[in-house]
RNA sequence: AGAGUUGGCCAGGCAACCGCGCUACCGAAAGGUAUCGAGGAAAGUCCGGGCUCCAUAGGGUAAAGCGCCAGGUAAUGCCUGGGGGGCGAAAGUCUACGGAAAGUGCAGCAGAAAAUAUACCGCCUAAGUGCCUUUCGGGGCGCCGGUAAGGUUGAAAUGGUGCGGUAAGAGCGCACCGCGUCGGCGGCAACGUUCGGCGGCAAGGUAAACCCCGCUUGGAGCAAGACCAAAUAGGGGGACAAUGGUGUGACCCGCACUGUUCCCGGGUAGGUUGCUUGAGGUAUGUGGUGACGCAUACCCUAGAUGAAUGGUUGUCCACGACAGAACCCGGCUUAUCGGCUAACUCUCACU
RNA sequence: GGCUGGGUAGCAAAGUGGUUAUGCUGCGGAUUGCAAAUCCGUCGACGGCGGUUCGAUUCCGCCCUCAGCCU
């Protein structure tokens, strides 16, 4: 299983305008918004964008972050050269760990056909 | 055994695999190895400090906060001990608790009257006086009056009880209780006083109304600030002149800037730093009723920056609540499944 | 992380230590052949919990909630 390293992560505020203006495929569900665009780098980065106003307490934000990138490392084999952007919904508040995990799979088995 | 009061502590444990962050070491690099890695509230941001910068933070005014006394502390609106008052049978607990004998304001409705003393229902007819009556003692109705004991209202009504006193009454007088005040005594003080004297009692309530008195407070906040530095676009320092204009985060005094000339390069995105050794912990001894102080020894115990402490599985049990550090401390407040523990009070039973 | 401002009927919006205006809406009635418009009447609120006060929407404290600013 791969690790989640520094590099692995999308950085800078530039990094994240570049997915946010101009994503090439979109994947939404009730718990999470999925931004993609591909990159040149060869690897895949995550970036998360976790708002405060749709996730009050600090625990659940920490809790989503960690889910989801326990999730995208798990899946890094299959993602190749792109850049996602991982934003929260409001039904993310009351969902269990287990739905978390289930959303996300599918949203990775969704880019991994891309 | 039951009921209750107050304080302290813990915050799932163990194992395996896969991951994350700092630091150290190894390595040319990729990476590897090892240690450590959220809380009692990390929260709310309600107070108090440290730290940093700013036109001065200086003087005056204003404004804000605090408010029984003493102590603790870096400091506090916090804590400890004590006093007064409220609640409780008790252990205990609550208490913004200075001043209304400086001034101003406020009090709807009700009530006679709401702060000035007044008189609605009443009570009285002694004194003065008018009329009537008389068995000549007096009696009745009035006027002028007296009174605040009783009744009524209200959140609040000008000490209480008893006796004397009186026309009826009244601290009018006396006794006791209460209150005030002076002295003595106790206490550092707040305050207490079963001590003595004086005062017939004045000074109603409200200051989380204005206010007075005393004490405290410059402003901003680590997104403070410092350093390295793309793009773009302007700046900084010295000297001289003017005293007009502008700014100064409450205002004034005051202070700074603006013009000309000479010299010098400046610093937004981004990065680095500030960043964790500290009013630090633990143990022992010691002073103190206590908060806490002192001494000695030992320990280093998160430091991220799109932001680390997680995932899966097994197992045990009491079946796991509230909840996630972001410059750092001391408090307060709020949230919280359950468990452990200490001291104390009351009731019942037995010995 | 730090710093500000606000919560009054279903909606909007004044107010103040002594029974909280007003407009729209809702309901009932009048008017009408029926409606609209109009007129009359009426229901409904001070975010929550404590404290100060005789009395709190107002004053004070704590909490909840909404919005904004600094990046």
């Amino acid at each position: 299983m791969a690790g989640f390293s520094k590099k692995m992560r999308l950085l800078t505020a530039a990094d994240f305008k570049r997915v946010f203006d101009a994503p090439d495929q979109r994947s939404v569900d009730h718990l999470f918004t999925l931004l993609v665009r591909k990159n040149d780098l060869g690897y895949s980065r995550l970036g998360m964008a976790i708002t405060k106003k749709r996730l009050k307490r600090a625990v659940d934000r920490n809790r989503a972050k960690r889910i989801i990138r326990e999730t995208f490392r798990g899946q890094q084999d299959k993602l190749v050269g792109v850049d996602v952007v991982v934003m929260n919904r409001n039904a993310l508040v009351n969902a269990e760990n287990i739905e978390l995990f289930q959303s996300l799979a599918k949203h990775w088995s969704r880019l991994g056909k891309l």
